[in-house]
Order: C-alpha cells, then sequence, then structure tokens
RNA sequence: GAUCGUGUAGCUCAGUUGGAUAGAGCAUCAGCUUGCGGAGCUGAGGGUCGCAGGUUCGAUUCCUACCACGAUCACCA
C-alpha cells in the first residue's frame, strides 16, 4: 500500500492549487500539512492550511477552508471533510475505505511509491575496535544501525552495510607489546577478545607506573606504518582471531554486514589524501610540523598527521568516504556514531567536501545516538568495570526464562531456554530502540526485562494470541505452512466499532514507517507497534472471534488478526527482533 | 571559557516539526476471568512541559538570556 498522508497532502495542495490561483506552488507546499489529531474523534487526519492560508491571506479560516472544500477532487476513501475550529479541515476514513484497507492489508504489508533516488544507502555502524571484546554500550551503534538498515530494505532502496572495524591505530602498539611482554597464544586462541582485553588493560595500568611504556608502544605502532613484516604477521593474526569472537555476536544478535572493512584497508589512501590536499592547498602545515586543515572562524583546525608522520582516525575517515563516494555514488552515507564524536564528523565531512570527495548531492549524515549509563558503574574498557556485551545478553535471557516460568508459560522446558534467548535479546534491542535515540538511555535490569507495557515481550505475546486464534481457526493440520499469509475472501462487512477501530490504526501505520524513515528513528516504528497492539488487545477483549455470531463476522475479524500479524511482523523485522508463534 | 545535546506526572518515556482538553507504562488505589492465551483489559488520582522574557490569533514546540546535567574542544579512536 501507499502512505495515505502523502497522497492526502497532494489532493489538498491540489485543491489550494485551484482555490488560491494568486499563490504559487512554491508557496502553498509549506503551508499544506497533513497531521494526525489528537483526539481521533476530530477524524483520522486533519489537514491545518486554512490556519496557514488565513494567516498569509488575512481571510477568515472558514472562508479559506470552504474554498479548499469546494475545489478538493472527489475521493471514495474519504468520508466528508469538515472545517472545525479554530482552522482544521478534519479528514475521516470512509467505509469503503476501511473495508477496502483491510482486504489489501490482509493479504500482506508492504509500501510503494516513496523511493525515488534509485541510489544505494551506504551505513557505517557497529564500526568497534578490533582485539577487544564488544562492551554493552556497543549495543547502540549496532542495533541502531542494523534496524535503519532495514527499515530502508523495507522502502526498496539498496542499503550497503558497513562495519567500519577499528584495526589500526595506536592501541595496537599497545596490545602487541603487551603480548610479547606477558601474552600466551594459547590462551588467545581459546577466547581471543578476553585475553586481548586483558593485556590491553594490564598495559594501561603499567603505563601510569611507567610513563615511557606510552613511547614503546607508539614505536611499535611506528613500525606498523612503516611496514615492518614480523610486527604486522602479528598485528593481522591479532584482527583475525578478535574477529571469529566479533562473528559469534553478531550472529547472537541477529545482525549481518556486508562489508567488515578495517580501517587498514584505508592506510595508502590516507597518504594519498594528505598528498593531494597539500598539492592543492587545501591542506597546511601546522604546529610542529602537523599537517591541519584550517576549520572556519576560529574553530579548532582539524588534524590529519601527527608530527611524526603517522596518519589519524580523521585522514582515514575523509579516504573512506572518497573510497564510498567512488565505489557507490551512494544518496547518503550515514555515519551511526555516538554523540561524543560529533566534531571528529563535523570535521571528517568539512575536509571531504573541501577536497571534492562527496558531491553536493551525496548526504553526508552524523546518526548520532545518546550515551548509555549504567544504574550504578561508569562504563571503561581502560578501568577495566566494563560490561561485556555477552553477558548483558546473558543475563537477559536469564531473566527472560525465569519471567517465562513465573507467568506459566505454555512451551515445554526445552523449548524454554530458546525462546529465552530470543526474549531477552529482544528485551535489551527494543528497549534500545523504543527510545528516541538522541537521548541517553538509563540501563536498568528492572526497567530493561520489564515484560509490561512498551516491551518486546508485550508485542510478543500479543502476536502470539492473535496466531493462537488464526492456529485454531484454521485447524491443527494447517497450521504447518504460514495460513495467515492469503488475502480474505470476499469483502470484510463491520459490526463492531472495535473492529473499525483496529481498522483505522492499521491504515495509518504506514505513516510512522515513512516518518521513522526519514528522521532515521527507529523509535517511531516502536511507538506505533505498541498503539497497535495495545489496540488489538482492547479489540481482543471486546470482540469474540472463533465464537462470533455469523461467518461473515468471522471472516472479517480473521481478517483483522491476519493484517495485524503482517504489521508487526514486518514492523519487528524491522526493529531485528523475530516474532513467536507461541510463549 | 567555547560549541553541541538533554530537561515533560514520584520513576522510565512519547508528544505528529507552531495548533484542538499535553499522552502511555511502572508505582498507588478501585474494578474485569463458567470466556479465542490475565505477560491482558477498564477506570481514578497524579503536570508551573527547568526558570524568565520575546515573537502572534495561538508556544511543551520558534528566538534571546539564565539554571542544571552530560559530551566535546590538534598529535587517541
Amino acid at each position: 500500500m501507499k502512505v495515505f498522508s502523502t497522497e492526502l497532502k497532494a489532493m489538498f495542495l491540489e485543491a489550494a492549487l485551484k482555490a488560491f490561483p494568486e499563490l504559487s506552488e512554491s508557496e502553498l507546499t509549506p503551508l499544506v500539512t497533513v497531521e494526525e489529531p489528537r483526539d481521533s474523534h476530530h477524524g483520522e487526519m486533519a489537514c491545518a492550511a486554512p490556519l496557514r492560508l488565513a494567516k498569509k491571506l488575512k481571510l477568515g479560516p472558514e472562508k479559506c477552508a470552504q474554498k479548499i472544500i469546494k475545489s478538493f477532487p472527489h475521493d471514495y476513501r474519504i468520508n466528508a471533510l469538515e472545517f472545525a475550529a479554530p482552522g482544521y479541515l478534519n479528514v475521516k476514513f470512509s467505509e469503503e475505505f476501511l473495508r477496502e484497507g483491510l482486504k489489501s492489508l490482509s493479504g500482506g504489508f508492504s509500501i510503494e511509491g516513496e523511493n525515488a533516488d534509485t541510489r544505494p544507502i551506504v551505513i557505517d555502524y557497529s564500526s568497534t575496535n578490533a582485539a577487544k571484546h564488544m562492551g554493552a554500550h556497543h549495543i547502540l551503534t549496532t542495533i541502531i544501525g542494523d534496524s535503519l538498515a532495514n527499515l530502508f530494505d523495507f522502502f526498496g532502496c539498496e542499503t550497503v552495510r558497513i562495519n567500519h572495524l577499528g584495526d589500526w591505530g595506536t592501541q595496537f602498539g599497545k596490545i602487541i607489546y603487551a603480548l610479547r611482554e606477558w601474552g600466551d597464544m594459547k590462551e588467545v586462541e581459546k577466547h581471543p577478545n578476553d585475553e586481548f582485553t586483558r593485556l590491553y588493560v594490564k598495559f594501561c595500568n603499567e603505563e601510569e607506573k611507567k610513563p615511557e611504556l606510552t613511547e614503546e608502544a607508539r614505536k611499535i605502532f611506528k613500525s606498523m606504518e612503516d611496514g615492518h613484516e614480523e610486527t604486522l604477521a602479528l598485528w593481522k593474526w591479532i584482527t583475525e582471531e578478535s574477529l571469529k569472537d566479533l562473528n559469534k555476536i553478531f550472529k547472537r544478535l541477529g545482525v549481518e554486514f556486508d562489508y567488515i572493512t578495517g580501517e587498514s584497508f584505508y592506510l595508502k589512501m590516507a597518504e594519498e589524501v594528505v598528498k593531494d590536499g597539500l598539492k592543492r592547498k587545501i591542506l597546511k602545515k601546522g604546529e610542529g610540523g602537523a599537517i591541519i586543515f584550517p576549520m572556519k572562524g576560529d574553530e579548532t583546525p582539524a588534524l590529519l598527521k601527527k608530527s611524526d608522520g603517522a596518519t589519524l582516525y580523521l585522514t582515514r575517515d575523509v579516504a573512506t568516504i572518497k573510497y564510498r563516494v567512488e565505489t557507490w555514488h551512494p544518496a547518503a552515507i550515514l555515519y551511526v556514531v555516538d554523540r561524543a564524536q560529533a566534531l571528529h564528523f563535523m570535521q571528517n565531512f568539512a575536509v571531504a567536501r573541501a577536497l571534492g570527495y562527496a558531491p553536493e548531492d551525496t548526504a553526508l549524515e552524523h546518526t548520532a545516538f545518546g550515551r548509555m549509563n549504567f544504574a550504578d558503574s561508569a562504563m571503561s574498557t581502560r578501568k577495566g568495570n566494563v560490561i561485556k556485551l555477552n553477558d548483558m545478553l546473558d543475563e537477559a535471557a536469564t531473566r527472560a526464562g525465569s519471567m517465562a516460568a513465573g507467568k506459566g508459560t505454555e512451551l515445554p522446558r526445552e523449548e524454554l531456554y530458546k525462546m529465552a534467548e530470543i526474549i531477552g535479546v529482544a528485551s535489551i534491542k527494543y528497549a534500545v530502540l523504543s527510545q528516541d535515540r538522541n537521548k541517553d538511555i538509563i540501563f536498568d535490569w528492572d526497567k530493561i526485562i520489564t515484560l509490561e507495557g512498551n516491551s518486546a515481550p508485550y508485542l510478543l505475546y500479543s502476536y502470539a494470541r492473535a496466531k493462537s486464534i488464526m492456529n485454531k481457526a484454521l485447524g491443527a493440520g494447517k497450521s504447518a505452512g504460514d495460513p495467515a499469509s492469503g488475502m480474505m475472501s470476499g469483502m470484510p462487512e463491520f459490526s463492531e466499532e472495535a473492529e473499525r477501530a483496529m481498522v483505522r490504526k492499521m491504515l495509518k501505520f504506514p505513516e510512522a514507517m515513512h516518518k521513522a524513515l526519514i528522521e532515521r528513528k527507529p523509535h517511531i516504528i516502536a511507538t506505533a507497534l505498541y498503539e497497535l497492539c495495545q489496540e488489538f488487545n482492547r479489540f481482543y477483549g471486546v470482540v469474540p472471534v472463533l465464537t462470533a455470531g455469523d461467518e461473515s463476522a468471522k471472516r472479517t475479524r480473521l481478517g483483522i488478526l491476519q493484517a495485524f500479524m503482517h504489521q508487526i511482523k514486518s514492523g519487528l523485522n524491522i526493529l531485528g527482533i523475530p516474532v513467536l508463534e507461541r510463549m
């Protein structure tokens, strides 16, 4: 189906153009907006254009509204266009729209006609450091990025999912030093990232006592940059071992990448970027022989080469932009990275634009998110008290399992473990994705694994309830395949207000998906899914399905269940959460 | 000090980009199962939308100043 508000807006614009020929399309477009009224008995949609036109034209809002009504195109989906003070045009869906909408939705859920740009979207997410285990806070970039990529996929955009692995930099000098001094290769092979992390932490502790170690590590890193073979072989082995561990977590999270390309891939290109910039006098020499890009005004200049000649994170990132633009010609490159790096990306984008590596019509976006704060301890790898992502997932699964047992799950014991893992991971994902990414998230076990209210289990439970009815309606024999996939036969007929309420809610679901896409904010989908489930549970309590009075009512209600399940399934799928048939 | 972000019910959060009576969950209190899965549903109480001005028909939303918290501010990534 299509996003109705997009169509409605076009209709209002068409009417406004006819009604007010003295105004141009570019003047009218920003005035004609479509919104959802707060109070549902005003209608399903509303247009506040009369208010804005009244201001611009110094004409009464009601007069403006009447002129729009007069030239509004006839559409069977709209019951009546009503003026309401102080200056709204309220739109109510017609019964026919509800019936036809339900019939269509019961056959499946998809959205068309919103993706005009066929160029791919590059999404850079997760992008953790090699040779460290993933900390709990790495869940943010990994899950938000994955979800956004899923969302673009859903809208038919080609996506390029990249994990820009941190496999280069001074910290490898530290780890290599520590590995040579205190390391054990066999321990590494058993559990790579735990051992690398232990070594790194040990180095940092020793470094505080003996500051000269910092210089040692820097020398080792410099020898890597200079191409010292033995050191590079060791470095390569470290990253390969580390990736084995990381892949296990990605699998557990259900996250996949098209490319896991480390920073080291861009080393030569980074050197060329600096040469190119110097040649064209866009980059300059700074203090101590470092290479800088002067930012406008008195902002801190961007540093592209250290005084010792080594490239930096920023240099490699500029080269990365150049490479990605040349390789994919994307419509946008999204960086799903902690907001703490805002300055870095501002500099990164400024340098790339100045050097002409990214054309104007390729958007460079820092899709930033807030911090994850733990209720008790602050997280820092250096201090060694970081909470491991794996441990967090374990804890979530354990809690979900005991919660399910306490609630009296339907599942046999042997399936409980499997389900607890799914619900645990889903709960954490949902906790992250249901909140506006701009805001800091407070991590508290009791809040995250709550199985009530706006949570993954609530949504999963709602789905399982619907599924249960569906299975009974179709008979045990047919439940093997996917019985909820076919479109209902015949036109639905509504007999209860709760049925219409459900369909209205479902017809508006695409709006949320579209808005989430535009704003790159998965929480908008989460909120919509939650509201959908609330509406469903209300419906469930009021309207019997299996024991419905006549066959027509039963067919309509089963159609509502089908449509509901399709939407929940695809919405949760975008959030990276699988549905459960039973729980 | 500068820049960016956040501040909404006791707690955790939404709030349709300037609109109609600011909404959910948790917690508290009161109800709903001979019933398709009670991990559910219904209702009540609970608000100076950080503070003070400004812009206009109208501000939680935009502007300015201030307060609080957090992040960042060239040789880490």
